[in-house]
DNA sequence: TGATAAAACTAATACCATTAGTTAATATAA
DNA sequence: TTATATTAACTAATGGTATTAGTTTTATCA
C-alpha cells in the first residue's frame, strides 16, 4: 500500500523532547525554534510531522493526557473505596508535580473538543466514575461528584505550580484533608437537608 | 517634588483597554503591537507606561485580583456561614465567566512571589478565611479549608472555562453540589476517625 | 536499477518585543 | 512670563518567532 516513511526523526521522539523543554523551562518555551534546535534539525522541517504550533500543541496535550492517565490507573491497582480516590488522586498531583510542563500542556491544546483530545480526556472521567462507584452515587450525582473531584485536583495542582499558596503549610496534609472533606460530604446522605 | 507627567494616556485607562482585548480575544492576544493599536500609539510607546510586557502582564494580574476581590466582598456583604461561602464562591465563578481573559490574566504575573501581587492575592485570602470562620476550624485547620475552597473554585473556573466538562448536565448544580458537598465535609468533627 | 514519496533543507516573508535616539509638549521654578 | 526639566510620544533598527514556497536528499518499493 503505502510505503514507509524513511528513516527520519520518530514522531513519538519529537513530542517526548517536547515535554522535555515544557517540564525544564515551561511550557511556553516550547517553541518549533527550541525544539528543533533540541532534536537538530531546522524549524521549517518540523511541518513534516505535525501541522505547525498548534499541531504540536494538540500533540503534547495528548501525550501529556495519555501520560496522566497512565499514572492514575497504575494507582487505582489493588485498591479500592476511598482509599482508591485519594491514591489516585496523589498520583495525579504527584504527576502535575514531576511534569509541570506536560501537565500544563494538557488543558492547552488548541481546540479542547477536538475529537482526539477528547477521547484521551474520556479515559480519565471513566477511570473516575469508576473509582466513585465506591460511594454509590445516584444518576447525574456521580457526574457532579466527578467535576468536583476534577475541579479540587487540577485547582490545587495549578494554585501549587504557580505559586498560587504561599503560607507554610504542608501541601500535601492539605491535599489529604481537602479529599477526604469533599468525599465525606459527597458520602452523606441527608446533606441537602441542613441549614 | 515630583513634577507631575504631562497629560497624555492613563495607566488605568490603558490596562483596562488590555482587558478588554483579554476578555474579547483571548489573554494570549494581549501583545505590545495590539494594544498600542486599540490605544493609538506605537509600541514602543507603551514602555512610557510599565516595563514592557511582563510588567504588562504584572499590573493587569493584579487589576484582575483587584476586580476578583471586589465581586468577592460584594458578595459576602449581608449573608453568613454557608450561605455567605456560597455566594462568595458564586460571585468567584461568575467574575471568571464573565471576564475570562482578566481571570486567566490573574495567574499570569511573570513572578508569583512579587509583593505587589501577594498583596492583592492576601486580600482574597484574608476574605475567604473570614467568610470560612463560620465554621470554627481550629488553628491550621481554616488554612487547609481556604485551600481547599480556593482549588475547587479556581478549578471548576479552569476546566469550565478550558472545555474540560463536557457532559450535558448542568454546570451551576455541578458547583453548588460540590461546594455543598466540602463544606459539609469541612464541617463535621470525627471526619477523620472513618475508614 | 529506477521511480516514488517522505523528510530534510534554504530562502523569504510577516509579525512580534525591544532598544536607541529624537522630538514635542507640559509642568515646574525662577 | 520665561526658562528649564521631564514626560510621553515618535522613528528607525535589531533579533527572534512562525510560516510558506520551492528545492534537494534519501530511503523504500516495484
Amino acid at each position: 500500500m503505502s510505503p514507509r516513511p524513511k528513516i527520519g526523526l520518530d514522531i513519538s521522539f519529537i513530542i517526548e523532547a517536547a515535554g522535555e523543554i515544557a517540564d525544564q523551562y515551561g511550557v511556553q518555551e516550547v517553541t518549533l525554534a527550541s525544539l528543533a534546535k533540541k532534536i537538530g534539525i531546522r524549524p521549517p522541517s518540523l511541518y513534516n510531522h505535525f501541522d505547525g504550533l498548534p499541531g504540536l500543541r494538540k500533540k503534547l496535550a495528548i501525550y501529556g493526557i495519555d501520560k496522566l492517565y497512565e499514572v492514575m490507573a497504575d494507582a487505582a491497582i489493588g485498591v479500592s473505596g476511598t482509599e482508591a480516590v485519594i491514591a489516585v488522586s496523589q498520583a495525579y498531583v504527584n504527576f502535575a508535580r514531576k511534569h509541570p510542563g506536560i501537565y500544563e500542556a494538557t488543558l492547552l491544546a488548541p481546540d479542547p473538543e477536538d475529537v482526539d483530545v477528547q477521547r484521551a480526556g474520556a479515559k480519565i472521567v471513566d477511570l473516575s466514575v469508576r473509582v466513585l462507584q465506591a460511594y454509590h452515587l445516584e444518576g447525574e450525582h456521580a457526574l457532579h461528584a466527578v467535576r468536583g473531584l476534577r475541579s479540587i485536583l487540577h485547582g490545587f495542582s495549578a494554585l501549587e505550580q504557580k505559586g498560587g499558596f504561599k503560607m507554610a503549610l504542608d501541601l500535601n496534609e492539605s491535599l489529604l484533608i481537602i479529599l477526604k472533606a469533599f468525599l465525606a460530604g459527597i458520602g452523606q446522605r441527608d446533606r441537602l437537608m441542613e441549614g
